[in-house]
DNA sequence: ACCTGAACACCGTTCAAGT
DNA sequence: ACCTGAACACCGTTCAAGT
């Protein structure tokens, strides 16, 4: 009981955290303003989260526990790696500011192995060999921090004129700037581009499949309808619970 | 005169600001601690910098000054993205508390629009058509980036046997990672590692480049040796200077 | 068991002043 | 023109103390 309680509060002392963050940036995210906002007095947060950074790794756990669901997404490999995608990139813009955690600090809560998991699932049920999906989930994950974080700090952003004034006021320095004058001058649909990179790693992933592995289910049901002898390896144990 | 004095001294703070924060990371960045290593009073650094965030705004300008030699590669195109590619992978190694800076700020400076256009030239000259080339721009700097910080960030290290022991003994809630058991035993080689992903990138641009346009030199060299009908496009400026 | 209050060693930045 | 010193409003964290 006391112990449970212990936990609760913890959730709420990160629940208050990520909502600050969310609503003030990350420079406001002191331990003063969110025991305020708790009500109580600062040190008073040290028993349940340990000390700032280690607050913030309880954000990014807070924020793996809200992708986490999309893990649990039915259907085709691509349909569920293409869902861990999209709900990786809508949960950076549901919280901008703590979001960039997630790339620097080493994911290894159960959330996160859970969630690697999942993509890991997926990759092997495209038919990508064993030695390789480690590889390819780093790519993929990479790809969708690295691109939600460019589009919320605004490393993308210049669609301002501003940027492309600068290019070609450059002039001679940045002659590829000018040749493509004509579509910098439209500012890109993120949604749009983002979904088309992704394309993109289906299409390296779906590359290094085997030719015979295009299945596009879950494992069970993949399992129970293809011969046995179509296993490239063994599968340890978790096939049938 | 006075006017390059003011420059050599704002070189001379964030190369030490930088060099600060190589040898005892961000935390340890302090407009005091920066003073002190250039001999003088903190108040002393604000004519030059500005604040602490246009600090850290001039850092990136350094690093990526440090970077741009490598958009001056000659050959082939893909030879040409390689280097800034690898260049961009090796700068994060030798500044690897400030490098993430790199992914949080737009890049906007005369040095970051003129690495920008040198992968703009590499992608144009490998064929891929005008409309493409500033998504497989950020695909591929992103990726570069994402990697470059994952990696130091240590995102990806839990080559130590913890991380397997916790996924192994979180058991049947994470049964890709003991299906792959055999390969998540031996830790990768991220130098091959990178340079594995970098191919795959490399043949997602050439899926997306023109049938025709498989030149693999530099635009002058190429449009000379290609009869002018073949242009898809008016080039504009640039190609004989 | 849970929280408070005072204190310490830091921050970034302002302002007025020195030479 | 360039720098200093004192001051202000903050930090994270310690320690001893309250109830």
């Amino acid at each position: 009981m006391a112990e449970l309680g212990v936990e609760a509060r913890r959730r709420e002392i990160l629940t208050a955290a990520l909502a600050l963050a969310d609503e003030r940036g990350l420079d406001a995210l002191s331990m003063r303003a969110v025991a305020a906002r708790v009500g109580v007095t600062p040190m008073a947060l040290y028993p349940y989260v340990g000390n700032k950074d280690a607050l913030l790794d309880g954000l990014v756990d807070l924020m793996l526990a809200e992708l986490l669901p999309a893990a649990g997404t039915p259907g085709a490999w691509d349909v569920r790696l293409r869902a861990i995608a999209h709900a990786g990139r809508a949960l950076a813009h549901r919280h901008p500011a703590a979001y960039p955690l997630l790339l620097s600090r080493p994911a290894v809560t159960p959330d996160a192995v859970r969630l690697v998991d999942a993509l890991y699932r997926a990759l092997l049920d495209a038919g990508v060999p064993a030695a390789q999906v480690p590889r390819l989930e780093r790519l993929v994950s990479t790809y969708v921090l690295g691109y939600a974080i460019g589009e919320i700090t605004g490393r993308f952003a210049p669609a301002d004129p501003r940027r492309h004034a600068r290019a070609t006021a450059a002039g001679g320095a940045a002659p590829a700037h000018q040749e493509l004058s004509g579509v910098l001058a439209q500012p890109p649909d993120w949604d749009t581009e983002f979904t088309a990179g992704l394309d993109d790693l289906l299409h390296v992933i779906t590359s290094h499949a085997h030719a015979h592995a295009t299945r596009g289910v879950p494992a069970e049901q993949a399992a129970a309808a293809r011969p046995a002898t179509t296993r490239d390896r063994p599968i340890r144990g978790s096939a049938s619970r």
